[in-house]
RNA sequence: GCGCCCGUAGCUCAGUAGGAUAGAGCACCGGAUUCCUAAUCCGGGGGUCGCAGGUUCGAAUCCUGCCGGGCGCGCCA
């Protein structure tokens, strides 16, 4: 819809040349809003107001000169110039009445754009590391992610989806470190279990699905223990059951330990809708020599130095608060190598954007990864990181603590449990990211009044019933009886739902642009009510079968926008409720 | 101390590269169904957009400072 003005905009200053030198930086598109008033027509345009300076003219002269040149292109019933500037755009039923045609044309296809080769988009997103199930905070993650690559690919972007899986380094120890005590204490063998250890009840069911076959049990491994913080005592652990196991055994309970938490996030995150078109093992930047390659980059660069017998990245260069180090004295590769590595691979592999969807606290990464990006030959600009908010949970009006400790749940699998996946995938965004998110575990759960999902998924129940009605009647909707007469949708009720529907492309592209499916959530709540308003007023199937087979073409069409909206949060869009 | 995010109605939050009279839900008050699902609809009250300056035709939106809240500042991952 938008499109009609802008190209009528767009002609008319085709044929000013004062003016379009003084547009050259200006996208026309972007001087175009919905009204907020009806009285000001349906589009409004500030172009004269921000052409004004660079033009040299007053802004109600620039709109007069834009408005003579604007050629009659029938969708439009007028034109009127407003207040300090503005052009007011009027637009005729047939603007509309095409719109709706284009819903019931395109389906579950409509309001997706064209598909465009560029930007490759490399969407990374939960990347928790793989020591125990997937929290809440997680779960905002994976619903922010997951429907930020769908609005995405709704506008055209090729988009990969990927969850980076942190499975080497020291916590991946202390992992099989942790399964291998559990796996003695099923001996009967009792200790105190240490405190640096992950202790969850998973960390047993793992311990009971090792192959037992060729792990020792090590009766002395907890003697003598130093005294020491418990990084330390963790530590020593680790080198005695390597020892003691052998260096294979030891890497093999860790490899079960580990695939066995990775599968069950996967199999997690696969029943809340989200799943990933890669899982990128960080293991195998080691085994690839993909961590050697970038190093050889960044070296090639200059902007690595020696330091303590430690590699160190010029990362106060890229605007971070210090050097960072990436080869440690002891020869071990850091976090962060790994972390350039992986990003300067996305970039090898052919992805032009790269976004990384990030818990808040994650914000220091940002300059640095840009950095190293920037000293391997790419831009900073390549990757954008979008961070995600906490989140708090409330129950009865309280905050629930989530500490380990606590019995109250915490994790993702226990939030779906308790209010369904839809619930979950709508309040995790109808948020904006960088807003702290309390969710409200009441009002998720509630199966009435004052619950938005319901509220939306009614709507669309509403209308398949009517069809069911419909039927009942031993009647039928005559689709192109309907489309034939669409004249005869000139209620209010009707003109605010056609309106609605038309800006749903608009809403898809603002979300996608600005990566806040918040809007969609929005714009899904207003559709919905004006669906309701409509039906309250007004009854679908009556006698008159042109009015009728109109407005049943109307909340055809309705359906499918709400659908096809649902379906990019990762909702259902039920057919009876 | 430095850096990032946030501060909008009683509560939870929207607010589109600055735009016309700042919006929604919840809560509160009052109404609507012989008819397609009342998980619905309609109406009402409720605001110094944290504070103070600045930029401009125009600021919730941009800039500066301050106040308040969250997070981060390892040869951890």
């Amino acid at each position: 819809m938008k499109s009609i003005v802008a190209d009528i905009l767009e002609t008319a200053l085709a044929q000013l040349p004062e003016l379009a030198e003084a547009a050259a930086d200006l996208p026309v598109a972007a001087t175009i809003e919905r009204t907020r008033d009806a009285s000001h027509g349906d589009f409004a345009s500030n172009i004269a107001m921000r052409l004004a300076k660079p033009a040299r003219m007053s802004p109600r002269d620039i709109a007069a000169r834009l408005v003579e040149h604007m050629g009659d292109s029938g969708e439009l019933d007028k034109v009127e110039i407003a207040g300090p500037g503005f052009i007011n755009f009027h637009l005729g039923a047939s603007a509309y009445h095409g719109e709706l045609n284009s819903i019931l044309e395109q389906g579950d296809e409509y309001g997706r754009q064209s598909q465009r080769e560029q930007p490759r988009i490399l969407l990374e997103f939960v990347s928790a590391n793989p020591t125990g199930p997937l929290h809440v905070g997680h779960g905002r993650l994976a619903a922010y992610g997951a429907t930020v690559g769908n609005l995405l690919e709704a506008a055209g972007y090729p988009v990969e989806r990927e969850y980076y899986v942190n499975d080497a380094g020291r916590q991946m120890d202390i992992l099989g470190l942790s399964v291998y005590l559990r796996w003695l204490e099923a001996l009967d063998r009792s200790f105190d279990f240490p405190e640096g250890g992950y202790r969850g009840d998973y960390i047993r069911d793992i311990a009971g699905e090792i192959e037992a076959e060729g792990v020792a049990v090590l009766d002395d491994l907890l003697d003598d223990l130093p005294d020491g913080d418990r990084d330390m005592v963790i530590d020593e652990l680790i080198g005695r059951a390597r020892r003691g196991l052998g260096a294979e055994t030891f890497a093999l309970i860790r490899q079960q330990a580990l695939e066995s938490i990775r599968a069950d996030i996967e199999e997690d995150l696969a029943e809340f809708g989200v799943t990933f078109d890669r899982w990128y093992s960080e293991q195998s930047l080691t085994t690839e020599g993909r961590i050697d390659a970038a190093l050889t980059e960044l070296e090639k660069s200059g902007k690595v130095y020696e330091k303590d017998g430690a590699m160190w990245f010029r990362a106060t260069d890229f605007g971070d608060e210090k050097d960072r180090v990436v080869v440690r004295a002891n020869g071990a590769r850091t976090y962060f190598a790994s972390d350039i590595a992986y990003h300067y691979d996305k970039r090898e592999r052919g992805f032009d954007l790269l976004i990384d969807v990030l818990g808040a606290d994650h914000h220091g990464y940002i300059s640095r990864v840009g950095g190293g990006l920037t000293a391997m030959g790419y831009a900073a600009e390549d990757l954008e990181v979008d961070l995600v908010q906490f989140v708090a949970l409330f129950r009865g009006g309280e905050k629930v603590q989530m500490s380990t400790r606590s019995g109250e749940f915490e994790t993702l699998r226990q939030l779906r449990a308790e209010v369904g996946n839809d619930a979950a995938r709508f309040f995790y965004v109808s948020r904006s990211n960088d807003q702290h998110l309390d969710f409200d575990l009441d009002v998720a759960k509630s199966e009435s009044n004052d619950n938005p999902v319901y509220y939306i998924q009614y709507a669309h129940a509403r209308i398949a019933s009517v069809f069911r009605q419909l039927a009942e009647r031993s009647l039928e909707w005559d689709d192109s009886h309907g489309r034939a007469s669409m004249a005869r949708l000139d209620q209010p009720q009707e003109k605010a739902l056609m309106t609605t529907l038309s800006r749903y492309s608009e809403v898809i592209n603002l979300a996608a642009a600005n990566r806040a499916p918040q809007h969609l959530v929005h714009y899904l709540r207003d559709l919905a009510n004006d669906f309701h308003t409509y039906y309250n007023a007004h009854a679908f199937i009556v006698d008159d079968a042109a009015l009728r087979d109109a407005r049943l073409a109307l909340i055809s069409a309705t359906r499918i926008v709400i659908a096809n909206g649902l379906a990019i949060l990762g909702v259902s869009a039920p057919e009876t409720m």
